[in-house]
DNA sequence: CTGTTAGCGCTTTCAA
DNA sequence: TTGAAAGCGCTAACAG
């Protein structure tokens, strides 16, 4: 049975109002009337009711939060740094995930909107294609996209296009000419393109010629068709992932097909999971700041929120990634 | 400028209590009353005001979920489990993570009491420290205990102890004497305390001396001093390990110190988390049902929400638990 | 079956 | 500096 403003204020035979004035602008009441408030409130251990407060200022300080997984150790990093930028900032969050579903993204951006969220971050699966996004514009609520990046809405992201054609030149240098990209389902995500396009980049700058990508859909298949991959005699001598987990899967596959990583095979992924300095061998990867994409996020849509002002794809930021050079990349095998 | 009842009422030309009906008590309304309403509501993108409603119902049908954090995949996987229980019995969910520090379970738990959370799933460091549990008895709001152990309180877990001294009693069969264990900090998890008991209670009946505990406070370090062990001459030729992370940690220490696994030392994980499958050597380990822990948990609160009845420390479960047998465990060295 | 109305707990003018 | 009172959007008696 929570204690209400009202007891509060009868127990410390002031109004209403002055318990209020009291917790939220200590100036405005003397400071004896203030500590018999704070005192009265503590013994009876009062919380301010937050659905109350939230119907009568239309400001709920809650920051919505949808995501694709928390599966996957990237997006975790990622709600890590959201939280903790929230919480500085005031804000408690509440984080939905969608499954890389469109029609996921779109119930839980309802879901939050009804709970009156002041605002959004989101992750979602093509910024181009989403549903979702439409409504959120429509809705007026300042949102901003992590990871994604898209003309037409604010996003917090890295150049994944660029990292990708810079790790494919890495690779050349050290003697690689058969490079093959895995992938997950390229319709199901923006960032999945971009990395291709950036591993087509970075092949047609080598005068490579690029094999097929290897198109994963499915998780519980990925070691199979990688490890399908190798098995042909122009197999590649180098892999690169489109996310780590799929690089954890790669290291797998060589292993099945007896191929020692990297002496035999190099494998390269992108995310920087923190997990992935522990493997044996230590993944390279593209590592992109995941807690700080949350924590700029979350800036960027507070930001807004105390201006009252719209956030506008301009707003967009890059953030540095930097390859993360371990032991599960070296020289192409008979390269000097 | 969310629409309110007032205006789908006015539009529709019925009352507010009759839009109200029509969308909590469909069967209350005549069909065609029904679908006017509907349709108008549509038209205007109205969506319920959840504070309101919450307000004036004084239940959020949100339930507040702690943990110590979502970086360890456990976690992720058990929240993934709350999360589709939670939306299965119309709940909403808001998690927030206290990093394994008391104060912060503290903070968390005052944060959902004053969000006016229904039910509360939390996993605490250890349920005999907590003065958050205390606290939360007191409100009267119904919560249960995941992977905590403890016969004052409600708690969905798994026989560790039994686990663990069972995987001993293995190892031992596959000719191992010289086994350690590594955890964290003891004092920091009931979970550590009681792994760890199972691990002297296992090497007890196979009447071995147990070595001491590689007892490793910080992850940074967790390397170091578990290959620090490993360069002993009387080194260890199994590592039961509090937890998979652990796990994936002694593995590279062992690299680190040129022993192969399972050659020359074998490494039995915890929890089963599922990236363990996909590792090279795939991780031996006591698998939990991490997914099915919080199901259960939320079942259980939804069940005492539903019923109003409180929740009593004999509702708790003991959830089965399952030996993973993979390639980081084998015969001791020399063992035929 | 539908409408009127009180009030959930809080903030915020407006007066005193 | 403080108090009285209106009202945020909704649901649940209670009437009709």
């Amino acid at each position: 049975m929570p204690t209400s403003i009202q007891n509060v204020a009868a127990q410390a035979g002031v109004s209403v109002a002055t318990v209020s004035r009291a917790f939220n602008f200590p100036d405005k009441v003397t400071p004896a009337t203030r500590e018999l408030v704070e005192r009265v409130a503590r013994e009876l251990g009062y919380v301010p009711n937050a659905s109350a407060r939230t119907l009568r200022t239309q400001r709920s300080r809650v920051l919505g939060v949808v995501l694709p997984t928390l599966l996957n150790p990237t997006f975790a990093e990622c709600l890590q740094g959201i939280a903790a930028a929230a919480a500085a900032g005031g804000y408690a969050i509440i984080p939905i995930t969608s499954g890389y579903r469109l029609e996921e993204e779109e119930r839980a951006v309802n879901l939050l909107l009804a709970g009156n969220v002041d605002g959004l971050i989101l992750v979602v699966s093509n910024p181009s294609t989403s549903t979702a996004l439409e409504r959120l514009r429509k809705a007026g609520v300042p949102y901003v996209l992590a990871y994604n990046r898209h003309p037409e809405h604010p996003c917090v992201s890295v150049d994944s296009e660029g990292a990708v054609a810079d790790v494919v030149a890495r690779l050349v240098l050290l003697g690689h000419r058969r490079i093959a990209m895995v992938s997950g389902t390229l319709a199901a995500s923006d960032r999945a393109q971009q990395r291709y396009r950036g591993f087509l980049r970075g092949m047609a700058d080598a005068g490579l010629a690029p094999p097929p990508l290897i198109e994963v859909p499915f998780v519980e298949t990925a070691v199979d068709a990688i490890a399908r991959t190798l098995a042909a005699p122009d197999r590649p001598t180098a892999l690169v992932c489109s996310n780590d987990l799929l690089a954890i899967r790669s290291i797998r596959a060589a292993h099945l097909s007896a191929l020692a990583v990297p002496e035999a095979l190099s494998v390269v992924g992108f995310d920087g999971i923190a997990l992935g300095e522990d493997l044996t061998p230590a993944l390279s990867t593209v590592a992109q700041p995941n807690s700080d994409i949350g924590r700029h996020s979350v800036e960027l849509v507070v930001q807004a929120l105390a201006g009252g002002i719209a956030l506008e794809p301009d707003a967009s930021v890059l953030l540095p990634h930097v390859f993360r050079a371990a032991e599960s990349c070296a020289n192409a095998p008979g390269f000097a």
